[in-house]
DNA sequence: CAGATTAGTTCCGTACCATACATAATTATT
DNA sequence: AATAATTATGTATGGTACGGAACTAATCTG
């Protein structure tokens, strides 16, 4: 409801611009006489806004429509050049590095995926980056970029593009990526934290968009939540809503160990991954398990993706220690169902692995509550779940800035 | 972002008067050529513009400006007629009934509050709430009816404006309200739940309104929450969000009673009025403080009252009482900003005349906390807030329907 | 009282859209 | 095969809203 004016007549035609483009971009083609009905303008209007259209690039007058069975002159086909421009999505990990490139219509035309070391540097990072999204960009063909949307860990402001905290890379703190990038992207660059990307693109893409509302419980060695309401995301008034690692729920003092031992919340503490090892190898110890205690001593710094790969070949001792920490969890759960009754939560990172008897588990555990609760899945993207946000919300951030309504408002 | 289709110039007419009528309504008054210039059109738009809205009623040109010291011809002065119309904000508890009418500026032209005696029929609600807002809008003088809020405690479904669960006053369930009123008012009647249009009233009314999130909590006999994300109300997906006298956040069992007596939810049986008197009386005892034990029993039902009344005037046994919920209750809050980080926190209902002193325990019960807390405050209005929200929800609703851009658009 | 200054009004050209009519290309009918 | 019907497109005309320039109106200043 921003003040706008129409200053001229050009306001209207950019308006009807915007609306046929919007209708187009729903269909693969149309007639023009088919858009002007569906649009409800005059077909010379329409006839005007498609040359605008074409003189930028976005739209494309394509074939007879040769196909059609019907009686009289063949339409004149209209199509959305999906291919006029390309975004980008980014995930950064100290594990891993994703690129996507995707055309305007959300297609993903080209994406690589690289592994890094142990502890990579920042600049090895950033080299890796570029030459990723070099070769991921040749891949996609001769394009030009509209919009890049990187994803990483730890606090992150969108507003200028800084990252605050960044424990597992420190090296990146600040606005090293922003500025070692905005020269070879040549276009504008959005970060933010990897949850909260991967979250936008759980979010349902039909028109009922503006009503969903859904949180998505990052779970792995720390725990966070992204949170989508009323169709986008909320961040907070100190951008760290669904700090969730901080709730504190279990005050019955079941653990005598510190209380933030490495930094992490009561909350990641008592259900996060250094949990889940310890309360593996108790099991397994009480349960006399040797072999699995000694391949979960040799895996070293991997300890809880070997309790993973354990649960998934359903060894005892790691689904015992999955169902007690997933018992903590549901109560999670049933905190932010109380406060936020939202239509889904889903379960992302390592722990979306674990997949359906984890949701089993957590359904279990949920049952008794009072409440209805919401729909529980896990992350269908996995270790994609992150580029696939980023690729999402550069199309929105498209869609807002380019195709929407908002193009060259004056305002008051 | 809705497909708006620019069908002819009149379109451009309305979206020009919709800007100068925004503008002209954050001023007492302007003159044309000034309007001209804040607003980016040119000074014929403008007139062109404000002759339609003249037409309409909703403004006025004034008289000459004589007051200005400048030189040359003294500026034609236009005026926004906030008596053009009005609106009703109505508040209904099972103690008494508020109703307040409002001019298009949000000025409280009339209102009036009436007491119910014990336990009113639902047909002596509605005859009552008749009366009072014919004598109101009476006492505003002839005006014309725009819109009317109503809220009432229990659970509302706002869409249909149905009444679907009021314990307190079961003969008001269903539709009765609004058919009793859809005549004789005749204009939109919108039903909300009574904390949820509080917690309206208390948005920020500035220019920032669209990043405030703030979170208003009824603490009374039972507890719910109120949510406002991004400026606006959010209800979650079956519409109870914020139903937090459901959290279950003490499994320690201090208790040993039923779980969930009269339908009260954990967190309301540990913090709610019933509690609060249990614990004074629990106190009192322990401090032989027989004069208050007696004055708590002669109330009756309204012992929850009679303790506050004791803690504002300091009396050791309600002020201890009052501690050891504000301890938990700071639990409720602490789990909130963990999840949702709100920027303000807001305590009405019944606990609300604490003031002060209760703020200043939670504070104290909050200082140990990890996270930055939210600001809290008590609800100013106090038995107000509801009426207020309603008034304030009824100027949001006349701003989108009437004064904004999305007036007449022709969707595809 | 003349000139300066600011405000409001009138006229005209431009741009947009809608309606109506003419033309083009195809299918169905005779 | 010629003609009618159908559907899509292209072109002319009229109405309306905007901006700019020129003009009129009302006040102040010297």
């Amino acid at each position: 409801m921003e003040p706008l004016v129409a200053a001229g007549t050009q306001f209207m035609r950019e308006v009807n611009a915007a609306a046929v483009l919007t209708r187009l971009r729903a269909e693969p083609s149309m007639s023009v006489s088919a858009l002007a009905k569906a649009v409800g303008l005059s077909r010379q209007a329409v006839t005007r806004a498609l040359n605008a259209l074409a003189e930028e690039g976005l739209i494309e007058f394509g074939s007879l429509d040769r196909d059609s069975t019907r009686a009289g002159r063949p339409a004149q086909l209209v199509r959305f050049r999906a291919e006029a421009g390309h975004v980008l999505g980014v995930s950064i990990s100290p594990q891993d590095l994703r690129v996507a490139v995707a055309d305007l219509c959300g297609t993903v035309v080209a994406s690589e995926a690289v592994q890094f070391g142990a502890h990579p540097s920042a600049d090895e990072v950033v080299r890796t980056l570029l030459s990723t999204i070099e070769r991921t960009l040749a891949a996609a063909g001769r394009t030009s970029l509209w919009f890049a949307s990187i994803g990483t860990p730890g606090i992150v402001d969108p507003a200028c593009g800084v990252i605050k905290l960044i424990p597992s890379m420190p090296g990146l703190t600040g606005d090293v990526l922003l500025n070692r990038l905005k020269e070879p992207l040549g276009c504008p660059i959005y970060l933010d934290n990897d949850v909260k990307l991967a979250t936008q693109g759980e979010r349902r893409p039909d028109a009922e968009r503006r009503e969903d509302s859904l949180v998505m419980l990052h779970w792995g060695e720390r725990v966070g939540a992204g949170i989508v309401l009323n169709g986008e995301l909320y961040r907070g008034a100190s951008n760290d809503a669904g700090d969730i690692g901080f709730l504190d729920l279990f005050e019955d003092g079941g653990s005598p160990r510190s209380r933030h031992p490495h930094g992490l919340g009561p909350f990641e503490d008592r259900v996060g991954g250094e949990e889940i090892v310890r309360q593996a190898t108790a099991a397994a110890g009480r349960a006399g398990d040797g072999e699995f205690l000694s391949r979960v001593e040799a895996a070293g710094e991997r300890a809880f993706e070997a309790v993973l790969a354990a649960f998934a070949d359903g060894t005892p001792a790691a689904v015992e220690a999955i169902d007690v920490v997933a018992r903590r969890f549901a109560k999670g759960i049933s905190v932010i169902r109380a406060i936020l009754n939202p239509r889904l939560v889903v379960i992302g990172g390592p722990m979306a692995r674990c997949g359906e008897p984890l949701l089993a588990a957590l359904r279990r555990h949920l049952a008794g509550e009072p409440l209805d609760q919401p729909v529980l899945e896990v992350s269908a993207l996995q270790q994609d779940a992150v580029v696939h946000g980023a690729l999402l919300h550069s199309l929105d951030e498209i869609e807002r800035t380019r195709f929407g309504l908002v193009r060259t408002p004056l305002s008051s």
